[in-house]
RNA sequence: GGGCGGAUAGCUCAGUCGGGAGAGCGGCGGCCUUACAAGCCGUAGGUCACAGGUUCGAUCCCUGUUCCGCCUACCA
């Protein structure tokens, strides 16, 4: 069947991701013998749709994973979808808002119900869409962290963490989401910068006749003030310490304290009012110095003593309040950064809560420390490794996590608590939570059968932490652990580093006593051409899907991965993609051409001779080490930089221009057939992990039979037996000097605007080193093989050989000999004026190495860095001299 | 405040044992040379952010400055 003109990858690529996510040619198998190559997919929240961070990183997982593949390994592609607490809490929460019920209305039961169902028609997107894009994951071994057995893990975890003494419940300052209604932990919380205003407030004192002036952002705050703090040394206040402040707007009085750690004497007044219940360091304040907690806010944020107004509104009451009562000195812009949820970007308050939470300062260090030696030993290695000193610098000011969160979807909370009456009985013990597997029948303290499960759910990145382990089927010690742990390489983006990355290797080192993987690829951000972050509010954000339709998977995928360099952020731009889109209808066109050459699908069998086609074999060789080295390296960029450069320019451009010739004569066709076939078919399977879908659509064409699989079809080997011979270097060699000459005279036809059909004459003689007629003799032979090539990719029609010198020509010399490119002589002006810019650049290029050379103490440079300029300066003025002989000779 | 990354052609980006600056796109000129006009051939275009330093020699190493991005932090 005859392939269309254009290659439309719309025909194609559905048919194949089908075909990948349908059948069992990617499935690992726990039997093999062969090594073991294993990643864990970044769960992808269930609610998501494909954006292209997503399909970057699926992109260099599916690269790694398919030329693994095809290099022999075992692979293991575990692929699956991240229940996502808060954020599918939230899309079922609008669904029902949409018919005005609230998650309240129907209960906790029937709205778990409602996230199921969501989960079952609409989860499956993200999947389909990883799918679409042909990422080969074992599709049979998809997980869910809410999947049985991983919940089983998660409830494990925890159980040991809580008799480990890793867990603890307490009541502490959390940073609480009044819109998700849920804690959230110190990395949820994101701190924008933001104009506000600082309110300087008088504080009288009991005495009522001095008063301190302080300054706040959050003037609603001072009802739960406990204290005023001084800097002891500060001679404006220190006097002060001891005394009491009757603060405004209510009946109580709080003491003046010193405080040298908070205060600041330099900003705002020097004297600041302490919080203890709202923020974070007024909570340390208040332990050095046992001052009492005042909580403020309900559970949704409202203030009780100011008729339950919502916060923003008692901040404006509260200022109002205050300047009837002329108590507001002013009020000053201020740039300040205030946290905001990271799922809804509401502002979040700190507030007093009793909450779950992964104790990480314990004094033997037993999670962190493990994490922290293993990346610094190089148990696990960190690509690019300029993110090591991120990691262990966030490890070492780690916080206790806080992980538990009052929404209804998520894994429960293993923790029962006893509700019995008898309370004289063990009224301290029972305020214990019993932590079990299973649900405990009776309180074994009091033997109350009146036990209620904690109504929290755990933070949904705690159940993703362990991820590389709960998805092999730990806590059991199957096979498929035993085969693919720990995994060999994780990829993800550097935004989830802490998140996830961080808390799988503390999680992994502390419950598998093995590192969860080796090496951690981290990539960065897809923004948009400008640079600019996307996001749906600036309407940059560019849809993968979208970019598929109209250029290709491939092509999207090779743009990815070839602008995945290490350690910066890629900026997409379109004209790339459509650049690489053209790449793969190059890729088309070349297989119409081998195959309009081929036409029976007859694959002759000779090896070949032709000089072009050893040269192609062995440049083949070469980029087959390239892409390898750079693969080894983890740079997919550079692999497909090098792929690109080769299979276009080289491939393409000279040798398939260059074997046209040889397909002409019936002696030399069929082996040029052979070659051009066998090593396209090595140039598909290179490709491959690159574009999967253009290479497996092509690649039946090449090979006897049907489509072969990842597993049958192998990575090109490279043969340096065939690279390295003398031949081969030797004729190799005679081809770059082909590929030279021919440039030099397409360059001279090319300033002169000679079009391609009109046919010029070469005059060729012996070098001017050697000289003489017979030096041209010699050489002719050695060039005669050469000459079909010259004549029909230059538009030569006749060509002598001779020691004469032409006055109408323009002329070169290189390893063959002299080169005269006969001109008539109404072209000999134009041939001037391309002279006297060669001699112009000639001379620049000899003044620059000439002042190098001449510098006084060049000498002291190595011997062989001397050597190679002197033998450039040679060679320019060699060429100088050579342009200005020509000039001479046709005026 | 601390830390990290970036600044190279008009645009998007490569480029480390320090020794002649590259690609894609765009521009310009010429070609339907029958695989491909999503193509072919040729060509122009850069004080490698700025200022110092080390060196025989710096896009590359060191110091400082400016601008941009990100992370982080208790300046109320």
């Amino acid at each position: 069947m005859p392939l269309d003109k254009i290659y439309d990858p719309s025909k194609v690529e559905e048919k194949w991701a089908t075909h990948w996510a349908e059948s069992a040619e990617f499935q690992a198998n726990p039997q093999s013998d062969q090594p073991a190559f294993s990643m864990v997919i970044p769960p992808p929240n269930v609610t998501g749709s494909l954006h292209l961070g997503h399909a970057l990183n699926t992109t260099l997982q599916d690269i790694l994973a398919r030329y693994k593949r095809m290099k022999g390994f075992n692979v293991l592609w575990v692929p699956g979808t991240d229940h996502a607490g808060i954020a599918t809490q939230n899309v079922v929460e609008r669904q029902l808002a949409k018919e005005s019920i609230s998650r309240h209305d129907i209960g906790r039961r029937a709205f778990i119900e409602k996230v199921w169902d969501w989960k079952k028609t609409s989860g499956g997107t993200i999947i389909s869409q990883l799918k679409r894009l042909g990422a080969s994951c074992d599709w049979s071994r998809e997980r869910f962290t809410l999947d049985e057995g991983l919940s089983k893990a998660v409830s494990d975890v925890f159980i040991r963490l809580y008799q480990e003494g890793l867990l603890y419940r307490d009541k502490r300052l959390i940073n609480f989401c009044f819109r998700c209604q849920t804690a959230l932990s110190d990395i949820e919380v994101e701190h924008e910068e933001t104009n506000g205003k600082m309110y300087h407030i008088k504080y009288p004192l009991a005495d009522g006749l001095h008063y301190l002036i302080v300054a706040t952002t959050r003037p609603e705050t001072m009802l739960a003030d406990t204290a005023v703090a001084v800097h002891p040394e500060d001679d404006r206040y220190n006097s002060l310490i001891g005394k009491e402040i009757a603060l405004p707007l209510t009946d109580r009085t709080i003491p003046i304290v010193g405080d040298p750690i908070l205060v600041d004497r330099e900003f705002g007044t020097g004297a600041v009012k302490i919080t203890p219940g709202h923020d974070f360091n007024d909570e340390a304040v208040g332990k050095r110095h046992q001052l009492d907690i005042i909580s403020l806010f309900d559970s949704r944020g409202r203030i009780a003593l100011l008729n339950n107004l919502p916060i923003f509104e008692a901040r404006a009451d509260v200022v109002k309040q205050l300047e009837a009562q002329e108590l507001l000195i002013k009020i000053e812009d201020h740039r300040h950064a205030i946290g905001v949820c990271y799922r809804c970007k509401t502002v979040v308050e700190p507030t007093l809560s009793t909450q779950w939470f992964v104790r990480m300062n314990d004094p033997k260090n037993s999670l962190v420390k493990p994490a922290i030696d293993a990346v610094n030993n190089g148990e696990i290695r960190l690509i690019p490794d300029a993110w090591k000193n991120n990691y262990l610098g966030w490890m070492e000011n780690i916080q206790d996590w806080c992980i538990s969160r009052q929404i209804w979807w998520g894994h429960k909370i293993p923790a029962w608590y006893c509700h019995g009456s008898d309370k004289d009985q063990c009224q301290l013990i029972c305020n214990q939570p019993i932590v079990a597997a299973t649900p405990p029948t009776k309180c074994p303290h009091c033997g109350s059968t009146d036990l209620r499960q904690d109504t929290d759910v755990l933070d949904t990145w705690f159940s993703s932490a362990l991820w590389p382990f709960s998805t092999l089927g730990w806590p059991e010690e199957t096979p498929l652990l035993k085969k693919f742990y720990p995994t060999t390489t994780l990829i993800s983006g550097f935004d989830i580093l802490f998140f996830w990355v961080a808390r799988m290797i503390m999680m992994g080192l502390h419950f598998t006593k093995q590192v969860p993987f080796q090496d951690v690829y981290i990539h960065a951000l897809v923004r948009d051409a400008q640079g600019q972050k996307m996001s749906k509010s600036k309407g940059n954000v560019i849809n993968p899907l979208e970019i598929m339709e109209r250029y290709g998977t491939d092509a999207l995928r090779f743009t990815l991965a070839s602008m995945a360099s290490p350690g910066r952020d890629i900026n997409l731009s379109e004209n790339r993609i459509e650049g690489y889109r053209n790449f793969a209808n190059k890729i088309w066109n070349a297989t119409r051409f081998i195959l309009m050459n081929m036409p029976n699908g007859e694959v002759p069998n000779a090896p070949s001779q032709n000089p072009a086609d050893v040269w192609i074999r062995l440049r083949l060789n070469e980029t087959i080490q390239s892409v390898e080295s750079a693969m080894d390296r983890y740079r997919m960029d550079e692999a497909a930089e090098t792929l690109y450069q080769f299979v276009w320019h080289e491939y393409c451009d000279w040798y398939l221009e260059l074997s046209k010739v040889t397909l002409q004569a019936n002696e030399t066709r069929e082996g040029t057939i052979a070659t051009m076939r066998s090593v396209f078919s090595d140039i598909l399977a290179l490709l491959h992990p690159f574009m999967p879908f253009i290479t497996a659509e092509l690649s039946p064409d090449f090979s006897q039979g049907s489509y072969p699989t990842d597993k049958a079809l192998s990575f090109p080997k490279s043969d340096p037996a065939f690279s390295s011979h003398p031949d081969s270097v030797a004729t190799a060699a005679s081809v770059q000097v082909l590929i030279a000459t021919i440039s030099e005279i397409r360059n001279r036809r090319g300033e002169m605007n000679i079009p391609p059909s009109e046919k010029m004459s070469l005059l060729i003689g012996g070098t001017s080193a050697a000289g003489g007629a017979s030096a041209a003799d010699s050489k002719e032979d050695a060039i005669a093989n050469y000459l079909p090539y010259i004549k029909r990719l230059a538009g030569i029609e006749t060509v002598t050989f001779g020691s004469a010198s032409p006055k109408f020509s323009s002329h070169f010399e290189n390893g063959w000999g002299t080169f005269h490119l006969l001109l008539d002589e109404a072209r000999i002006k134009k041939e001037i004026e391309r002279l006297t810019k060669v001699l112009q650049k000639t001379e620049k290029e000899l003044d620059g190495l000439q002042s190098r050379l001449n510098a006084p103490d060049f000498i002291k440079a190595p011997a062989e860095v001397q050597e190679t300029l002197h033998l450039r300066l040679r060679e320019i003025s060699q060429k100088k001299d050579q342009v200005i002989a020509q000039l001479s000779k046709m005026e």
